[in-house]
DNA sequence: TTGGAATGTCAACAAGGCTGACATATTCTG
DNA sequence: CAGAATATGTCAGCCTTGTTGACATTCCAA
């Protein structure tokens, strides 16, 4: 801890050492292990996996929202989703309705079990989020979120900040 | 933004809003990509995936450790780390030798092969780690940090932070 | 009206998780 | 020393979730 005597080569760039990156890509590792745990153990049980998980979460976010909408969001093939998809509508979690205005179109939604689920998920997610928030403080999640952002591509940024809006407007 | 100009409502209490939450949670979901997206490229040539470089990371960042080690570390079973390193090793990135004290044991370890891609994988990932640090500032990584380590399971803490001090020591 | 673009579905394959069973070598313990 | 425990490797088989390819339907514009 010597070199954080000197203010400006200690506090001003030893956050930019391979050594300070290194363990910031560690920290990334280890706690998106966390993240997913939880939720992963909710869906264990029901044979889901995390991209069940994340389809339910962005229907809820956005409903109606299309089959496209969903890839983009995702970053994964359609046809991947599709089987993800299939599997919700199934099981009557997931619900499509054939577009008015283009009917090529599948609008989707969560039926009242899906929205059960969700909730399981999110709730639990959200607890462990919660109690990282208020251990931290809101100083350090304002920079968490800060560095998070800096760390998206372009397009998923553009993607991030279109859900983001709509919870304000 | 109105909700701001109380400073304990606003400042004090709304980093911790369901809505606060959702946006860490997408953020976190949206920067994970991010975060792989540059080694995964670099990996998609070479018939590797997200296991290898998980596995040649650690490797470089504890040479000589055992088998088991890593299992604890990376956190999947043995078969299927078994499959990743049979292939590393065939490809001659990972040499194993048999440990002097204990003959059970396969301590692990880069070849110069190894380290070169090694180097190649974290320079990618480092790249976007620090563009994202400067962008943020200091301040912003010591939140980003202090979230994170708060978002680990006990023992993934554990993992990390044991980690952590051979730097220092 | 017809051909191309957009949307979504089905089929088949690969990577990389998982469990279970078992072999081998070594070490530790009673 | 005998037997239990530990560390590792391997085989087989399963599941999830990514991929590409082929195809049906629908829309739109020339």
């Amino acid at each position: 801890m010597a070199e954080e005597t000197s203010p400006q080569g200690g506090q001003g760039l030893l956050f930019l050492t391979d050594e300070q990156l290194r363990k910031g890509i560690e920290a990334m590792f280890f706690a998106y292990r966390g993240f997913t745990a939880d939720p992963d153990r909710i869906l264990a049980d029901k044979d889901y996996g995390r991209a069940h998980h994340r389809a339910i979460h962005f229907i809820n976010r956005s409903p109606g929202t299309t089959v496209n909408n969903l890839l983009a969001i995702l970053g994964v093939t359609k046809q991947s989703l599709n089987r993800v998809l299939r599997s919700l509508m199934q099981d009557g979690l997931v619900q499509s309705k054939i577009g008015r205005e283009d009917k090529r179109e599948r609008h989707l939604f969560l039926t009242e079990a899906g929205a059960v689920l969700e909730r399981a998920l999110s709730d639990a997610q959200r607890d462990r989020m919660r109690m990282a928030y208020r251990k931290a403080g809101p100083v350090a999640v304002a920079g968490f979120r800060q560095v998070l952002e800096s760390m998206m591509d372009e397009n998923m940024r553009r993607q991030y900040e279109a859900l983001r809006d709509r919870g304000r407007s």
